[in-house]
This record gives C-alpha cells, structure tokens and sequence, in this order.
DNA sequence: CATAATTTGTAACTTTTATCACATAAAACC
DNA sequence: GGTTTTATGTGATAAAAGTTACAAATTATG
C-alpha cells in the first residue's frame, strides 16, 4: 500500500504510453489502489486469490511455475505497462493463482478491482483492447517458453535466460549466483556452472562472484 | 464450406451448451460461415492470416508448434464447444497464425467474422465472458504443457499422452504408430517404442501393428 | 506372387543432463 | 582473527534421451 501520488494521472499515461482515453484514466485514478512492493518479496503465490488486476507503473516482476515437488521455472517478466491479464479470469471465476509473482525490481502498482476491470471493456474501447493485448502477450510469451523447453538444449536456454536479464536490468552486469539461475531454469547449480564456463571460454561472458558480466549479445 | 443446416440454432445450443443468449445465437446464425473439415487436413498452418473465430461444432482438431528445424510439439486439443481464442487477438493485429491446427476427427465448424467478434464483447455478456474463458482455457492448457516439458520425464508424459487421446477419442484403442506419437511429442520413434515396451511390461497398454489398446489408466 | 514400403524390435553407442563427493576461495560473522 | 557460511570448481559416475544401423514382420502395390 502507498499513497497516491499528487501527479497521479501523469505517472499512469507515462507508464500506459498514453493508451488509454482521458475518461478511463480518471476512473483508473478514483478506484485504483496504489501499492508499492519491494524487490525480492512475493507478490502472489500459488494457490492465492487475486485481488485484482494490477497495472504495473515502475519496477519489474517475473513470473515462476511450480511444480508439486517444489520444483520452479521462469515464465515470463512484466515490466512496466503490463498487466498479467491471467488475473482476469482468476478474478471473475474466484479461482486462485496459478503462478507465483515475485517482485524483481521495487514495484509500483495500481490494483484494479474486479467488478471495474469487467466493466471497463463494455464502456471503454482502449481498456478492451489493452486487456486484449495483454492475453495475446501472455499467450505469445507462454509458447515462447514452450518453444525453449521442447526445442532448446540447455546452453541455449541459459543464454537467452541471461539475455532476458539483461533486457529487464538494463544493466550487462547481473548481480546473481550460479545456484540462482539454477533454480529458476529447473536445472542444478552444477550443471549451470559448468555451462557458464563454457560461454566464457567462448568469450560471452566474464564470471565473478556474485555476479555475471555479459559481453556479447 | 457446408450449407447451414435447417436446425443450425439448435446445433450451436447443443454444441456450446446453451451458453449463449437467444439475441446472440440469432447473430452468429446470420454472420456465422458454417464449415466443414475432414481428418487429417490441416485447417491453419504456422503463418497463415487468420479468417475469424472459429466455434467448433462437432469433431476435433490438435493444435501443434513448430519450430525452425520443423519439429513439432502437440500443444492442446480443440473440442466440441471450444474455440481458438488465440484467433482474437490474431485478428484484431492482423498477425499471423502462431500454431498449426489439424483436424484429428472430421470436424464441423462456424466462423464468425473479425468485425463481429469484437462488436459481441460489448454486446452480449454470455460471449464476453465465453472469450475470456477461453482465454483463460488456452492459458491453462499451455501451463500445463509447460508442466509436462520442464517438471516430467518423457515416459510420464508419454503416458499422460496416450490418456488424453483416450479421452478424445473417447476410445481405448488408438490408431497410432509409434513413429506418429514421437513426432507429437518432439521425441524419437526408437525411444517412443522403448517406453511402449516398458508401459507394455507394466501391464498399462497392450501393443498391435498400428494400434494400442489403453489398459489401466 | 514378387517386390517395395511401412512398422516394429533391438543392440551399440553418443550426447545431454543430473547427481554425488569433495576441494578451494571469498565473504560474513562473532 | 578464527570460524562459519556461501559460492564456485572439478572429477567421477549415472540416468535419460537421442542416434545409427540393421533385422524381422507385416502390409501395400504393381
């Protein structure tokens, strides 16, 4: 929870790329919750009732699976001017989450509740087409990473992993052990470190502790 | 194409279980294009532009991935009552076709122009919230087969296999040879017909000459 | 009926990935 | 500063899956 901030509705065209029509924006502002989330915390865990849809103005959060046994995977991230469209039908069926969301970078959100965000694709057309969007970019990013699983070798998978890191960080220097990407590949932290020797002896990459520098993407 | 059959609202109540209002019904009667599909033919490829919603009457079609090199992925089936809501947002963006769907039982289908289905969301509430069911069905089923790729090992999701077209075909004999399985699961016939044999020693299936018979599931 | 094509079986081998065990080095902590 | 924790390196081994090659059985076809 924060408190709204006084240039509210600027914040959300800046984050929405101007997307969405003046009357949304105010009805965005008057029943939207604002709510800060530090990075590393979990935002939504399996099996959890969603309270909302939320927009996402700053910060990133990626998206896990996981499996009986414990076992975890990355699907995807959202970054700013997404939503996780997933919520939508969680909400109007009461059913719960099907995924983990864990804050990346210190996020800011608005949650939308749910009686508006159905409302909202009857009485406005840039929010129908901004909820539409928005399952067509999960859909798309969902067979993305069946195409790697199915498709890709291990190597493969790890470099684009790291390529995506870099994209959501802005930053070639990625602050992450070996045991972390791991974790979120379902791999084991003996294997990736191997693999990581290799794309550096291939030039890719430099290794330190604690952290990865990415030199050729 | 196919003539629209003289009880043609009676056979979209049946097919989609009286989902629909009576005002809607009328309007997919008018502008619906009643199509018929015969096995084994493929009814859109990775590509191709997308000529609307596609309701799925009778029959059944497998939704594949495919991949540069060409192999392929069997993501999810298509049933009676169900459609492709990946086709919305295809349509509206004008993109192409993402997947490959090939009828697997001669199917009989109505297809509703890109116009209409986005004018229906606001218009009726029984198609707004069909869309965003399916929406959420199609995500579901691609969680799913993310489950099988990252967390299952090739037999379980061999076995898991044979059990859905069990289901679908609602038959416990399947005309399949084990050079078609591995190809629907990206695999090898040598190691598809390896993990038959094992499934055979444990009593599940029992093995002919183009054919399995699912024993114990 | 003879031949070709398809389906399945099987052995040998390779590659990829996982697992185990232990060593070393850096950082964190009292 | 000495001890503990964490991160990484590495060799040995195993398991899972893919590949190659060829044989045998069945079916299709001219």
């Amino acid at each position: 929870m924060m408190t709204k901030p006084s240039n509210s509705i600027a914040r959300i065209t800046d984050s929405f790329s101007y997307l969405f029509e003046p009357a949304l924006l105010a009805e965005i502002d008057k029943v939207g919750i604002w709510t800060a989330v530090k990075a590393h915390s979990s935002f939504i865990d399996v099996g959890d009732p969603i309270p909302g849809m939320p927009l996402l103005l700053t910060g990133s959060m990626k998206i896990m699976r996981e499996d009986l046994k414990g076992d975890e995977l990355l699907l995807y991230y959202l970054e700013s001017g997404d939503t996780c469209a997933m919520t939508l039908t969680c909400c109007m069926s009461d059913s719960k989450s099907q995924v983990r969301a864990i804050v990346e970078e210190d996020a800011e959100l608005i949650i939308i509740p749910v009686e508006k965000m159905e409302q909202w694709i009857v009485d406005f057309r840039s929010w129908r087409s901004f909820v539409l969007n928005s399952y067509n970019n999960r859909l798309n990013e969902l067979l993305t990473a069946i195409d790697s699983l199915a498709f890709k070798k291990l190597d493969e998978r790890l470099w684009t992993y790291l390529i995506d890191k870099v994209k959501i960080t802005s930053s070639t220097d990625l602050t992450i052990t070996h045991n972390e990407i791991a974790y979120e590949l379902n791999s084991s932290r003996v294997v990736i470190s191997r693999l990581l020797k290799q794309l550096e002896n291939q030039g890719k990459i430099k290794m330190h502790r604690n952290s990865l520098e990415i030199i050729d993407f």
